[in-house]
DNA sequence: TATTGTTATACTCTATAACTATA
DNA sequence: TATAGTTATAGAGTATAACAATA
């Protein structure tokens, strides 16, 4: 009858892992064909969207530390995706920039990843949709605060 | 005006990472007094809401391969709170026992998380926490088709 | 002094193949 | 032959300290 996780079950934080935990590994599936994954794609799709930017800024976009942001960056370029050039007016920076070919992948993998959203999401209601989305930008607000008055 | 990663944003998929890095985070500096992390607390529930249950039946109910298991009980066990006992009628297997020790602290546990939960969620009515319960289901199990039929 | 990017390092979670001892 | 637990191994993601070059 009752599963073994029935407790974990009723906690938000359990039900958000396993959602998420599946979700980013049909993600992956969706992604590999083009030689991204998640975290390679919302490198991609920020550099596309800010170019120029540096690498310290798409790390804090991102929400990773800055030393896990050089191997990231390192696989894009060596991909031929973007390209890093030193930044005008201080030559500490690099400057983020996508190439053509980065700007292309970037365009067909979003439209994969919509086709993905819209299949994971199809179970849905407009409304309810839109309650997710409310409610978990509102949880990661929370839990940061949290996290900082600790 | 625009962050740099409006576009991602409006994915689902990246929402809820974030959303979850952040529960995750906090819920582990919850735990961390306790001695518990997510995935000890979550192992811990288990074992205590069903006493005997073999090895395979915990990493299948908290879907974590087998061979990640055995380091997780393991340090469960070394920490006092279960104990591993040759399974009556198939000596291959491990019944999992949770110790006083155990149950004690589980109780103690579930508490905190239950305080952790009523806080992260203290922003949402109690229909839009429903909702968002009942999304975060619906697209696990949306997710794991997904991954089925390829 | 402070910051950008970097190296080195370590821990957690996850994933697969192959072994052992039982069945 | 099949299963339960194990070992070994590897890949991701995440985290901190410390360094060189530059500001």
């Amino acid at each position: 009858m009752t599963p073994p996780d029935a407790t974990l079950r009723g906690f938000c934080g359990y039900a958000m892992k396993r959602a998420f935990l599946g979700v980013q590994a049909d993600l992956n599936r969706v992604l590999a064909p083009l030689g991204l994954r998640m975290m390679t794609f919302s490198a991609l799709v920020v550099v596309t969207d800010c170019p120029g930017l540096r690498q310290a800024q798409l790390a804090d976009a991102l929400s990773v530390e800055k030393p896990n942001m050089v191997a990231l960056v390192a696989e894009l370029e060596k991909a031929g995706l973007i390209e890093r050039q030193r930044a005008a007016g201080d030559r500490r920076a690099h400057a983020l920039i996508p190439t053509d070919a980065g700007r292309a992948l970037c365009a067909r993998a979003i439209a994969a990843v919509q086709a993905h959203e819209a299949r994971i999401t199809s179970g849905l209601s407009k409304l309810e949709l839109q309650t997710l989305m409310q409610a978990l930008a509102l949880m990661e607000r929370t839990a940061s605060e949290e996290t900082t008055h600790a």
